[in-house]
DNA sequence: ACCTGAACACCGTTCAAGT
DNA sequence: ACCTGAACACCGTTCAAGT
């Protein structure tokens, strides 16, 4: 890549991100090229769809959850290796407003950009998930994609405008079901 | 109303409930106004925004969930009352897709013209809560806004394309815990 | 009263023309 | 190689003109 192209992709990259924490995820294509000072056409040529765009900001953190999963998993008991996951998944997930519908939509669709990385993501969580059944303080009739649904849902309420001061206690809600609890 | 008028708006209803339930809450309004035969001008005459033509199409199945409320409450179970009635909201809010976030919306912004069908909706599910918890079989620290957002976050899964085989599996994971489940 | 076409300012897509 | 302006087909909003 030339060096012109390179530093405005890095340039489209870091203003996309600015945008996109300002407006949420359908933020104005045109508007992130406007701001970043460069044509429309060229965003479009380094990101050809609003999915490669988001694939692109989202990678690094996805990428990070995936190997976060490998610490915790040696570090923490299973019950709390779920909870500090599933909390760190929340948090990332609901850091631009209106992704989660656009990973839901990436994982179920193996042609997205972003596929690749929620895949990926999921069954580092499968992982931990599996680990805590073992253990027997994780609810046997859940998979994968059940944590992955329930995790989604519970960013997708930490998106909704007036539901920021309960974000926490759903959480500790939908978790308790996740979790037997037989202890205690 | 003039009687055209009135037909016209019959009509648009119709083919509104039509569209959307094919594309979803997003759907075009123009798309809309082109099916019903008449001018995009005068479909935002009857309905000058999208929220209010939602409105119109929701009004009813929300005030037919308020009634229901009361229907369940002296016919069944505190804790069956709550399940059925929890089941009926989800079922009817996935009837058209996306609409969940409208509904969110609403209930948030006092302005909105679905704002009081949401809100009287809300009302009837906490009363439902409240004889749960009376008899001892939902947990005590939630109120009619969690459940409503739990109840949301639902029928938001219900929305996402891959997740109706586990609809209803993950309805029953949360709807666990929500209940306390003490007998059993 | 009610309806409508047209003008408007937006959007994302595409591509011929420039450097 | 890479960038860009312009044309395109869409969107919802607004309003003067028609019946």
């Amino acid at each position: 890549m030339r060096a012109d192209a390179r530093a405005n992709r890095d340039r489209l990259l870091v203003v996309a991100g600015d945008v996109i924490t300002e407006q949420g995820a359908d933020a104005s294509m045109r508007d992130i090229a406007r701001r970043a000072g460069v044509g429309l056409a060229t965003l479009l040529r380094h990101f050809p769809t609003r999915e490669a765009l988001l694939e692109a900001l989202l990678r690094t953190s996805f990428d990070e959850l995936t190997a976060r999963a490998a610490e915790v998993e040696t570090a923490s008991s299973p019950e709390d290796a779920l909870k500090l996951w599933l909390r760190d998944f929340v948090a990332r997930t609901t850091d631009y407003r209106g992704v989660v519908t656009s990973m839901m939509r990436a994982i179920e669709d193996p042609e997205s950009a972003l596929h690749n990385s929620c895949v990926t993501m999921r069954a580092a969580g499968t992982r931990l998930l599996n680990r805590a059944q073992a253990a027997d303080v994780a609810r046997a009739d859940l998979d994968g994609a059940d944590l992955f649904a329930l995790a989604s849902s519970l960013a997708w309420l930490g998106d909704q405008p007036g539901l920021e001061p309960r974000a926490e206690h759903l959480f500790e809600v939908v978790m308790s079901a996740i979790l037997t609890n037989r202890a205690s």
